[in-house]
DNA sequence: ATGCAGAAATTGGTTGGACCATTGAACCAC
DNA sequence: GTGGTTCAATGGTCCAACCAATTTCTGCAT
């Protein structure tokens, strides 16, 4: 029997005909991210589907990160929507012992060291001002606040992701940051959890102003490599039987 | 005016209950992927909430790629289901024009120098050897074939992300494999699309077999840029309407 | 007994309507 | 202005059906 070539069925697909369109309208409108998007019971009545069929439409986006639902507010887009987008769910099974924490920063380790390398090829005028002005203030909430300064590392480093002109870099990491960031409140009794890594966001900073790819990449992976090094400290202080 | 501290509020979350105990019942049930798992009616019975809350909550572990569901059949567990899961659910956004592949190409870039990296440093005997095969047939099937090696290229380098002794690597790309792999198939029209990155496949091996992770870094590096070389080439070959 | 076509039960997909909880804007009293 | 109050809009939940695909059972013909 020969094989015939795809019918490509399609009996069944309410709701991804109804992502769809709403890509299209998406598109057509021309929404901005944090615009409003027609409320369900109007893109239901438009669509002509039931709301609940808009609704598990809408909660897939939602799952996405594509949009953001707020009761009583609306439905809000939360990132650029484009016909041709490539979903690609990661699920990293078990984050929350030593190993897993470990692991998503070997990844870090990678994606920081590219991001910073190519934050040192393209980064403007404006882009350096800008990282410069998050090292200051992450310094001076280091040394005002004994060396809590977390919330300004993270935006510092954010800075960096964004200025390496891929958007990709800082979708990943904030998507791992939820992880990195328990880990960050609980140092594992460590108490100088971060002083050691603190140094390295002056140098990272210096070789990308000087346009230093290399430079900036090897500076990257040693702050990375303090930090590793602090948490297998702070391992070894815990009992193994917490760290499974 | 003073900057209180957050209050990081949290006051309704129905479907995220009812996916936390969707969770801890696989768990206790011990369900495989493949699995079957109860009945939407049912667990709007048992977990005392409506089959549209279980309906919401199945549909963000479908786009998840946690699940599967088969109309008339029945809703399948797809993957392993832990409680401390980190989804990280990526959309590129026009992975399709040359921008997308560069940004793609990036991560790649990042991914595959840490992953040559922490190979060299961790791959016993068993797995150079086993990377050592990979890059004979690759080699072989690359002469025999005038060049076609792609999928043999492609195992070759699963091989590396296995051999590095962290499984998100293998994870991370082989989420991305789509998207590379679509170029590969359509070389922008360059005839010799590869060639220029195929010697670099055996100095990446050589590092790796001499445990030497900068050097493997280094030769990573090398194979991605002239990869990107490729690209941009092929790019420069296409009408510019072409590119977006 | 066996095989197979059709009926029946099961299960996810969809619909419509109702009500609740939250939000935000308009309004009012002070 | 400031601080409540009211009220309409909006997402979240619930219910009770029915539809469509799949699976299972049944019963007849062989």
């Amino acid at each position: 029997m020969t094989e015939f070539s795809l019918p490509p069925i399609q009996t069944t697909a309410r709701d991804d005909a109804v992502l769809k369109a709403l890509a299209g309208f998406v598109m057509q409108e021309a929404l901005r991210p944090g615009q409003r998007l027609p409320t369900e019971r109007i893109l239901a009545e438009r669509l002509k589907v039931s709301r609940n069929t808009v609704r598990e439409a809408l909660t897939r986006w939602e799952g996405l990160g594509l949009v953001e639902r707020r009761q009583g507010s609306g439905t809000y887009l939360k990132a650029a929507v484009s016909p041709d987008m490539l979903h690609m769910p990661l699920t990293l099974a078990g984050g929350n012992d030593f190993t897993g924490l470990m692991r998503t920063l070997e990844i870090r380790r990678a994606l920081e060291a590219e991001a910073a390398a190519l934050c040192a090829i393209r980064a403007g005028k404006a882009e350096i001002a800008e990282i410069g002005r998050k090292l200051d203030l992450m310094e001076e909430a280091f040394h005002s606040r004994a060396g809590m300064s977390a919330e300004e590392d993270w935006e510092f480093h954010q800075a960096v992701y964004r200025a390496s002109g891929n958007p990709l870099f800082e979708q990943i990491i904030a998507a791992m940051h939820e992880l990195f960031h328990r880990f960050w409140e609980h140092p594992l009794g460590v108490r100088d959890f971060g002083h050691a890594s603190f140094p390295y966001h002056r140098t990272i900073y210096e070789r990308i102003a000087a346009h230093d790819p290399d430079g900036a990449r090897a500076e990257a992976l040693k702050l990375i490599a303090t930090v590793e090094d602090d948490l297998k400290r702070g391992a070894a202080n815990l009992k193994l039987s917490d760290l499974k």
